[in-house]
Formats: structure tokens, sequence, C-alpha cells
DNA sequence: TCTCACTAATTGGTCAGACCAATTTGGTCT
DNA sequence: AGACCAAATTGGTCTGACCAATTAGTGAGA
């Protein structure tokens, strides 16, 4: 029961020390449900007694939930926060644990995403130079329809990054280390039309070439959509729980 | 623009307890540019010394700064993360620290809340019911451009909550928790064009109940465009230091 | 029966000191 | 210079204790 917990949570991220190892335990616990909002967490001392460790791990472990803001530390209790208040932190433990709500969070995911980059794209456009602009035609063209290991998305997140660091708007950068962090090696290999890759890529080509920033944004923005579309149909072959509580 | 000590403390976030006390007192020196990235940040022991406390407090502290992605936690030492790399949570201190990069860094920030809005709006539009698209009216009708205190971002940020509630995208909620956590309450008064704030609200007035998402996504977009040319417009009138390093 | 005040138990916050394992450091030898 | 080794340093773990604030429980009084 609470052993398949432990294995999920390991295979993501690995605890580095005790504390973040009954963190991560807690942390998924919390994030499956097993407490609601507003409840009380165990007392440290209860967590002691579980977990055969000592007051001061725990008190580190409770610290990592409440930078998380998946908890409320306050004399005289803890208590559970709700997942929607908490930090973009819980993204890739949520898609680790609750399988009913995958689909749905990699489609919002994609929403998300496909705004940033287009944003990215613009703003990098903006400001470019000949060189930036070809680096960013250079990441592009190691798509290769042909090869079926030239992940598109690797690809995407990469070219996120290199625009990032040409308009370097540590806003959009800071939002795009969490998401990466979250989600990059947690989404499953999707068959994607090749071809309409191709094409795809072509246009963010040519957009990047002549540097002009809407072709590039409208380009993102219908790709993902698209992508979007591919995903909401597979959600409803195998409709799980689309649009559920969580 | 010139703000008193007191606008600054107040804005600071006050420590619940020791070991945030003494995080804070770090994560300030390290944004401050106090340490460089890579170097070493001092012992557990040469803390407790600095600090006139104890190791587990200290422990906790240098746990929170690893939680913001500040530092890198390894047996033998911890090290300085660079900030590009931290999480949306250093956002607010940078702008009490850095006066400096106030601007830059709040132009940053219009740049990407433009897009999330807009976005939001998107979704929203999408699968609004008529008494959802009512409240968002309802919160648009709370500007009056008569009175001053109708602040126009917090109608803004009042707005995108609504939406949120209403599309439920959950990555987009913690994004937006982060982003509202870490900037409501740091910005000045900045003097806005009180009618041309009129025009945009009655845009996406009838963007909301027309449904228009085309509408209401455009209209967002070109007033945070304005704002963010006049945030410009007036860092260069006071060129502290426009796109600099950080 | 209900309310309020008081008391006792619980809880988080702080602190001191100890040992271990791994890393880092400094010196030595080749 | 470079490789190697021993010592000092560092983070990780653990025990046990006391404090202050909150909470829960009790009992007296309305």
């Amino acid at each position: 029961m609470n052993q398949s917990l432990h294995d999920i949570a390991s295979k993501a991220d690995s605890p580095k020390n005790r504390a973040e190892e009954i963190a991560f335990i807690l942390r998924d616990e919390i994030l499956i449900g097993q407490y609601r909002a507003g409840e009380r967490l165990p007392s440290e001392r209860d967590l002691v007694a579980r977990f055969n460790s000592n007051r001061g791990a725990v008190r580190e472990a409770t610290k990592i939930l409440s930078e998380l803001g998946l908890v409320s530390i306050q004399p005289g209790g803890a208590r559970i926060v709700a997942v929607e208040q908490a930090t973009l932190a819980v993204l890739g433990p949520l898609l680790d644990m609750r399988e009913e709500v995958r689909p749905q969070l990699i489609i919002e995911f994609v929403e998300v995403f496909s705004a940033l980059v287009a944003l990215s794209a613009r703003l990098a456009m903006s400001q470019a130079t000949e060189q930036e602009r070809h680096n960013l035609a250079t990441i592009l063209d190691r798509f290769d329809p042909e090869t079926e290991s030239t992940d598109i998305r690797s690809i995407m997140a990469e070219f996120m990054q290199a625009s990032i660091d040409i308009h370097n708007n540590l806003v959009l950068r800071l939002i795009g280390n969490g998401l990466r962090s979250q989600i990059m090696g947690r989404l499953d290999q999707t068959t994607s039309d090749r071809a309409s890759d191709r094409a795809f890529i072509d246009a963010m080509r040519e957009g990047v070439l002549s540097s002009n920033a809407d072709l590039l944004a409208t380009t993102v923005i219908r790709h993902f959509d698209e992508a979007r579309k591919r995903l909401i149909e597979q959600a409803e072959i195998n409709p799980s729980s689309l649009r559920s509580k969580r």
C-alpha cells in the first residue's frame, strides 16, 4: 500500500537525505488526497515515531512541505493546504502519482506552454541579432522527420531556452525553469504526424530567419493547438476522468 | 520611485521563526550579489556562530534556501546557485532588494503577465457559462475612472483569478499563484491614462459579454503593451540600468 | 443545557552536544 | 607537476531537554 507510494516517489526524484525522504512520502500522501485540505498534519513527534527518525529530520521535512505550499506550519499544529495554492513544484509529483488526472494535466500544460513559447519567440525576435536568429534556426534544423529519435518536444524545449537567452526575461526564465523541471522526462511518447511536424518546423524556421514575430507566434499557437486536440481525443478514447476534480 | 524605508520594511516578508529569519538574511545577501554563483556558503557551524543560533535552526534555514533554488547542498559544503536557476519565489525579494533592476523586472513581469491574462481569458471564454461571463463583467464594472482608489491592477488580478476559476487550468493557476504572491503589493502606483483605461475596460467587458475570445485577448495584449511602453519611457527618464546584467 | 473561565496536555520553536560518513584540504612523496 | 595519503572540515543523523503558544479538556456557574 504505502510501499507502492514510496516506489513511485523514488522513481521520480530520489531523496538526498532522510528529511527529503520523509518530505516526499508526506508530499505524495497529500497529493494523493490522503489528507484533506484544512486537516492537521500529524504532530512532529508522531511523525518521528512513524518514520523512526528524529525531530530534526522531521522538522526539515515539514519545512520542505511548507516551501512547496502544501502545508501551513503554525505553533499548535501544521495544517494541509489545498493543492491549488501550492507552487509549480507539485506538478511533477502530481503527474507521477495521479494517473487519472495525467491526461488533463498534460493538456493544461500544453495550453500554457504554447502561449509561453509564442511569447518567448516574440520577445526574442524583437531584439535578436543576425547571429542569434541563425542559432535558433540551427536548433530547428536538428529536426529530422526520417529519424524516430528526434523528439520535437526536446527541440521545442531547446528553442524555448535559446529564445529566453536572447530576450533574457527573468520572469519568463524562472517560470520556464519550473515547468521544465516538472514536466521534462515525465511526458509519454506521443504519436505525432511527422509531416505536419515538418511543416511546423519549416514555418518556424522561416519566421525566425525573416524575423517575423507574428508568423512565429501564430505558427506555435496553431501547432500546439493541434497537439492539444490530439491529446483531448486520446483522453476521450481512454476517458479516465477528463476535467475531473483534483 | 522614491521609496521610504517604511515602505520597504512593510513589503519585506516577516520571518515566522529563527530559521526563516536566518534564511531571509542569507537569501537577500545572495540576491544582492554578496556571494557569487558557485561560491561556497559558510558552513553550518560558521553560520551558527554568526547568528548566535544552533545547527537545527541553521539547517532549516539552508533547507529553505535550497527549496528556493538559491543554494545546492551537498556533503562537503553548500554552494550558491545562479539566480537564473531559482524559483519564482525569488522575484519578490529581488524587487525589494535591487532597486536598480526594479524597472526592468517590472517590464518583464508585464510582458509575461499580459500573455497569461490573454491566455486565461481565451480559455475561460471557451467554456464559460452565461452566469460566469456575467460574473467576469461584474468584476470589470468595479472600475470607476472618477475614483482614484479603483486600481486597475487589482481589477486585472481579480479578473485573472476569476477566469482561472472558470477554465480551472491548474498549471496556469499555480503560475498565477507564484506571480501574484511575488508581485502584488510591490508595485508602485503608476499614473495611467484613466480615459484609455476606461476604453480598455469597456472593450474587455464587450469581449466577455459577447464571448469573443479573440477580441479579449488582443485587447489585453494591446493594453499591456501600452503599459509596457509607458514603463520603458519612465525607466529611460531615470536610466538606472535598463537591460543590465543581474 | 449551555457558556465561560481555567487548567492540563499537546504542539511547534529553540537549543546543546555528540557521533558518523563523505568531502575537502593540505602536505608529502614520487 | 602530479599522484597520493592523512587530517580537518562539512553535512547528515540522533538524543534529550526546555520554552511559549495553542489546543483540548474540565468543571463551575448561569
